[in-house]
DNA sequence: GCATGTCAAGTTGTG
DNA sequence: CACAACTTGACATGC
């Protein structure tokens, strides 16, 4: 059955992700910037958690968390390590019991590192420091067991088979639970499901296949040849298919643009429906956009119990295999 | 209080 | 050549 997945954030309920700025927390002597920073940590994993719960009770299925979860981690001058914060054990603890949530309800989690973070670039600092941004996210997604950290394949630089040829390089030399969470998805620029997918089936990674790109980044394939060429990337592996959707704010006339509040129910694929798989909603009406689609849909409620358990596809990652 | 400008990062395409 | 857009606004400041 379709599990439908909210990206982030909030739109109705009343729960937020705070941050800071480095503006802010730079002029702070250390052990203040660890206080405040600390402080946002521990407040943004009780958020999760009320987040979670609420993405079950609407009857949902799967929950992205966003980058800067644990603000400023990763920065260059301000960042830190979770142990160093004065709230490390009960920020853990509150992890763990997302975690304890999520095999409860059957849930699914995934983490999408941004746009800065690119494993194509012929720039060394960029690929160090996406490479750190990558030892965040899995840290997180190993604490609370989210299975995809999902990217793109950066930019071009004017040769897009040398670009290929480095990320297809760094992809290989990851650590294991970095590599094996790892999936790429086309984008509305420069990488579509073609480019991507001889590189897929290289490193054995998923693609994870976003409609709206494809349709604004087209390439010779069709939706129905696009789906098929997803699922078989994540069957291969026995984990369940993840898609991404969303509907144009200005209509398909002409260049991608900001996303909708809502989506158009004419902008699903036929060719989902039915699926087992994870479909990421990204729509500016959250949670709202949810809702609406599922009740076009007729989808049930994600039931989250042991029948469930029992479809038998994967949205944990094994251990890793050596 | 509330409005508004600003915020770590890369790359591409538009005006 | 500056700037918006990208998966996603919240924070800090000034009126």
């Amino acid at each position: 059955m379709l599990r439908l997945g909210l990206c982030c954030l909030f739109n109705q309920a009343p729960i937020r992700f705070r941050s800071a700025t480095a503006k802010f927390v730079r002029p702070l002597d250390r052990p203040a910037q660890l206080v405040k920073l600390s402080e946002l940590c521990l407040d943004n994993t009780r958020s999760l958690v009320a987040a979670v719960e609420e993405v079950y009770r609407l009857g949902f299925g799967s929950f992205r968390v966003s980058s800067p979860f644990l603000p400023l981690y990763t920065h260059p001058e301000v960042g830190y390590h979770l142990e160093e914060l004065p709230d490390a054990r009960e920020i853990k603890a509150t992890l763990r019991s997302v975690k304890a949530l999520k095999e409860k309800h059957q849930l699914r989690f995934s983490f999408h590192p941004d746009q800065f973070t690119l494993l194509s670039s012929p720039r060394p600092e960029v690929t160090a420091a996406s490479l750190k941004e990558l030892d965040y996210q899995v840290m997180l997604a190993e604490l609370i067991d989210a299975d995809v950290i999902n990217i793109h394949g950066g930019g071009v630089y004017g040769d897009k088979q040398s670009a290929l040829s480095r990320l297809v390089k760094e992809i290989s030399a990851l650590p294991e639970p970095i590599r094996s969470r790892l999936t790429l998805e086309n984008d509305d620029r420069s990488y579509t499901v073609e480019d991507l997918l001889p590189v897929c089936e290289q490193l054995d990674i998923p693609l994870v296949y976003d409609v709206h790109h494809h349709r604004c980044n087209p390439d010779e394939l069709t939706v129905a040849a696009a789906t098929d060429a997803c699922l078989r990337s994540w069957r291969r592996l026995g984990r369940e298919p993840y898609f991404h959707i969303s509907s144009p704010k200005h209509g398909w006339n002409g260049k991608p643009g900001p996303h909708a509040d809502f989506i158009d129910i004419a902008d699903f694929p036929a060719e989902w429906h039915g699926l087992d798989a994870t479909i990421d909603v990204e729509a500016k009406a959250k949670e709202l956009a949810l809702l609406k689609l599922k009740k076009e849909l007729s989808l049930p409620p994600w039931p989250g119990d042991e029948a469930a358990a029992k479809r038998g596809c994967a949205t944990s990652t094994p251990k890793d295999a050596g």
